[in-house]
DNA sequence: ATCGTAGCCTGGAGGC
DNA sequence: TGCCTCCAGGCTACGA
């Protein structure tokens, strides 16, 4: 279940492993997993063999790879996109590994150094070639240019995200899971940011004070930096860096997944609902139901 | 325009 | 033991 600080894991192995290296070739063994990729798989392919791999960035849960280089019928500059779904994972391996049993993509390198490839067991993750379009903050792939800032980045404005978050008539909980708003939260995050707000998940977005959103968004940063800081959250095996090493972030949650365990600020049993059919956790007593509630 | 929901997908857990 | 159902969840398409 990677979220953003996963994803930075990723993309600073990505940063190190494959930047600057000349793609040889590039299969792909299930098409599933380019399915946004329109033109298919031989173009996919087609787009990417041959060019060398600029640099690897992030914009919440997306990765892009830029590639040098324009492509030569359009003249556009081109990026490798990836997101990795709720499974997905980028492995630097020998090249002479054996096949992981969900590999999906694979790509070789002239050099014939390690191999890049894209495992995903639940295939919710996808690839694809775009072209990079002006953005906020800069040049971003062209399918994830509605995608808003995430919290982390310099392009992050947190006027303008008061703003439209105040003019929302829903819950904040979906409005922090909402990427075109503010990017890279997901639902451990969310529920983390929310506890340590003492926001309850269906409160009204109309009824947040410009400092509460403050909090909430210095909250939002804090867990981030947090599990940054240990390498990404995981649960179980479906997490890999790129390197293949774990992260154990885990452990650190406060609520996440902790139903009937003491809330870590008053010790009262943390409560589980229903939440547009998944979970919200939350401290019944540090974060009460508001009157006015808005799933 | 905005909000809310169904569906995509696989495998582990737990019930019987 | 094996079969069944539930659950995890980001994102898109689509309906209201």
């Amino acid at each position: 279940m990677p979220e953003l600080p996963e994803v930075e894991v990723v993309r600073r192995g990505l940063e190190r492993w494959v930047a600057g290296r000349p793609v040889s070739g590039v299969e792909v063994a299930h098409p599933r997993a380019i399915r946004r990729h329109v033109a298919g798989a031989h173009d996919f392919a087609a787009r990417l063999t041959g060019r060398t791999i600029e640099a690897a960035r992030r914009r919440g849960k997306y990765l892009w790879l830029p590639l040098k280089g324009a492509d030569e019928a359009s003249g556009a500059e081109e990026a490798l996109v990836a997101h990795l779904g709720m499974s997905g994972q980028l492995l630097v391996v020998d090249p002479g590994s054996p096949p992981e049993k969900h590999l999906r993509v694979r790509f070789s390198f002239a050099d014939g150094g390690p191999e890049l490839r894209f495992v995903d067991q639940r295939t919710f993750g996808h690839l694809l070639v775009a072209p990079l379009v002006d953005g906020v903050g800069g040049r971003v792939p062209e399918p994830i240019a509605h995608i808003a800032p995430d919290p982390l980045e310099p392009a992050f404005d947190a006027d303008a995200f008061a703003a439209r978050l105040r003019a929302r008539r829903t819950g904040i909980k979906r409005a922090l899971l909402d990427q075109s708003l503010i990017s890279g939260v997901g639902n451990i995050y969310a529920d983390e940011a929310l506890w340590r707000a003492r926001l309850h998940w269906a409160r009204p977005t109309e009824t947040l004070t410009r400092p509460k959103i403050n909090e909430l968004v210095t909250a939002v940063r804090e867990v981030m930096h947090a599990a940054l800081a240990e390498g990404g959250t995981s649960f179980d095996h479906l997490y890999v860096n790129v390197n293949g090493e774990s992260g154990y972030f885990s452990r650190s949650l406060a609520v996440y997944g902790r139903r009937d365990e003491p809330c870590p600020r008053c010790g009262t049993p943390i409560r589980r609902d229903p939440f547009m059919n998944r979970s919200s956790y939350s401290c019944p007593r540090c974060q009460p139901r508001p009157r006015r509630a808005r799933i």
